[in-house]
DNA sequence: TCTGGGGTCCTAGGACCC
DNA sequence: TCTGGGGTCCTAGGACCC
C-alpha cells in the first residue's frame, strides 16, 4: 500500500553511518582513534562473535559476525569491548535529529541508517549539497562518519550509500544502471543473501544485469513473488515511500540468550525462562504494548533449531504471564536434548492501552480472573490433552477476534453481544 | 574448539467453514 | 456412491537484514 502512489522524480537519501558502534566508541574515548577495535557480543562468554569493529581491525582481516577466539587469533593486539547499547541508542537520537533538521520525512531503518525524502527541500540546495552538509555536520557535532547514497528510489539509494566507505556521498541516477548497477554479483543486491544467489547461479544468473534480464516464469518458479521485486530492483524500479512512521508499528518484541554451556538441567531452563519473560515483559511495559501470541525458541547443541507458539485469548504483558505459557509451550515440546539456545517473543501486539480498554468494556472481572485462566487451561490440558482445550479455544476465539476488530474503531452494539456471548462461556466452562 | 541477538517478511500445510 | 473450491486462522520454518 505504502508503494501505491509514488511521486515522480523523487530525491532520496539515504544515510549509513560506518562501523557505527566502533565509531561511537571511538568518539567517547580518542585514545581509541586509529587503533583496531571490535564490538564483541559477550567478551567473557566463549560464544561471542564481533558485532563491528573498526576499519583498522577490517584491515586485519577481522570481520563481522567472526567468532570472537578466531579475530585474536588472526589479531592479537584487536582491542575488544562490550556493546554499550545506552550509547548507541543516545548516538542514534542525535543522529537522527540532525536529518530531521532538513525534513521530517525521515525514516529510521535500524540503530544506524535511515532514509530520508529531500524531494521537495529544492530551496535548502541541490541534492549533493544537503547530503554534504548532513554529512559534515554529523561529523562536527557527534564526531561520527558515515556514508550517503543519492537516488531516485531507496533501492537505489541504499545501493549508493554502500559504495564508498567510510565518508562517502554516492550519486545513483537511473541512467547509471546498467554501468555501474549490473556489473555487480547478484548476491552484493540488497535482499540477495546465499541462498538465493545459489539459486540464482543455478539457472545461470550470476550479474545484477543478468537478473534485470531474466525470464518471469522461470524466476517466479524459483524465488516465487520475490523473485520479480528482485528483477525490478535489479531494474531500478522501486516505488516503496518514505515514511516517518514506520517505526511506530513493531511487530515483535523478544528477547533470546545463548547459554553459557549446554544445558538439560529442566531447572536451571525454567530459570532461563523465567529470566527472559522478565526482560520481554519490561520492554513491553516500555513500549506500552501487550501481546496476543507467546512464542518460543529452542536451539540444539547441534544448531537445530524449532519455534513453538501459542495464540491467546487474551493479550499479556506481565512476568508471570508470559512465563507461564513459555514455560507451558517449553514442557510441551523439549524432548529433553542439551540446549544451546532459548528465546521468548511476543507476537500480534496491542496498544496496551487499548488492551485494557476491551478488557474495561468486556468484563470487571477479567484482568483478576486471567491468571487462573491460564492456570486452568494448564491443568486442563495436562488431564485432558489438547483436544478439549481447542475445542474450548475456538469458541472464545471467535469473540476474542471481534474484540481486536471492534477495539480500534468505537463502542457499538457488537460488542454488547459479544459481551453476553463471552460471560455465557466462561461461566460455564470456568 | 565456528557461527549473537534484534528484527521483518514470506510460504506452506492443516483445520475449519461455507 | 468418496469428494469441489473458495477463504480464514494458526503454526512452523526459512531467508534475509543490521
Amino acid at each position: 500500500m505504502k508503494e501505491m502512489y509514488p511521486k515522480k522524480g523523487r530525491v532520496i537519501l539515504h544515510v549509513d553511518m560506518n562501523s557505527f558502534y566502533a565509531s561511537v566508541e571511538m568518539a567517547y574515548d580518542s585514545e581509541l582513534k586509529g587503533k583496531p577495535l571490535a564490538i564483541a557480543g559477550n567478551p567473557k562468554e566463549r560464544r561471542g562473535i564481533i558485532v563491528t569493529c573498526s576499519y583498522e581491525a577490517r584491515k586485519l582481516g577481522v570481520r563481522t559476525t567472526m567468532p570472537l577466539w578466531e579475530a585474536k587469533k588472526l589479531c592479537p593486539e584487536l582491542i575488544i569491548k562490550s556493546p554499550n547499547f545506552d550509547r548507541y541508542r543516545t548516538a542514534s537520537a542525535a543522529m537522527f535529529d540532525i536529518l530531521r533538521q532538513y525534513t521530517e520525512l525521515v525514516e529510521p531503518v535500524s540503530i544506524d541508517e535511515g532514509y530520508m525524502d529531500i524531494t521537495d527541500c529544492a530551496d535548502i540546495g541541490a541534492p549533493l549539497e544537503i547530503a554534504e552538509s548532513i554529512q559534515k555536520r554529523i561529523l562536527e557535532q557527534l564526531d561520527l562518519p558515515c556514508s550517503i547514497g543519492i537516488a531516485p528510489n531507496k533501492f537505489l539509494a541504499k545501493t549508493a550509500s554502500d559504495m564508498k566507505k567510510p565518508l562517502g556521498i554516492t550519486i545513483l541516477r537511473k541512467r547509471d544502471i546498467p554501468r555501474i548497477l549490473w556489473p555487480l554479483g547478484a548476491g552484493e543486491m540488497h535482499g540477495v543473501g546465499t541462498k538465493t544467489a545459489d539459486k540464482l547461479k543455478s539457472i545461470g544468473i550470476l550479474s545484477i544485469g543478468d537478473l534485470a534480464k531474466a525470464n518471469d516464469i522461470q524466476l517466479k518458479a524459483l524465488l516465487g513473488i520475490n523473485g520479480l521485486k528482485l528483477k525490478e530492483r535489479a531494474n531500478g524500479q522501486d516505488n516503496r515511500m518514505v515514511d516517518p512512521e514506520s517505526v511506530y508499528d513493531f511487530k515483535s518484541i523478544g528477547n533470546s540468550t545463548t547459554l553459557p554451556r549446554d544445558l538439560s538441567n529442566q531447572h536451571e531452563l525454567m530459570k532461563v525462562l523465567d529470566r527472559l519473560s522478565e526482560q520481554v515483559a519490561a520492554r513491553m511495559k516500555r513500549k506500552e504494548a501487550v501481546a496476543t501470541t507467546i512464542s518460543i525458541m529452542i536451539r540444539f547443541k547441534d544448531r537445530k533449531t524449532i519455534t513453538r507458539s501459542q495464540k491467546l485469548q487474551n493479550p499479556v504483558s506481565k512476568k508471570d504471564e508470559i512465563a507461564t505459557v513459555a514455560k507451558a509451550l517449553f514442557l510441551k515440546h523439549w524432548n529433553g536434548d542439551p540446549v544451546r539456545l532459548l528465546g521468548i517473543t511476543g507476537t500480534d501486539l496491542l496498544e496496551a492501552d487499548r488492551a485494557v480498554k476491551q478488557l474495561d468494556l468486556f468484563s470487571y472481572e477479567q484482568d483478576a480472573k486471567k491468571e487462573p485462566l491460564l492456570h486452568t487451561m494448564n491443568l486442563l490440558r495436562e488431564k485432558y490433552g489438547k483436544k478439549i482445550i481447542e475445542s474450548a479455544g475456538l469458541q472464545r476465539k471467535k469473540h476474542s477476534s471481534r474484540e481486536n476488530a471492534g477495539a480500534g474503531t468505537s463502542f457499538n452494539k457488537d460488542f454488547l453481544q459479544d459481551r453476553k456471548g463471552k460471560d455465557d462461556f466462561e461461566k460455564k466452562d470456568f
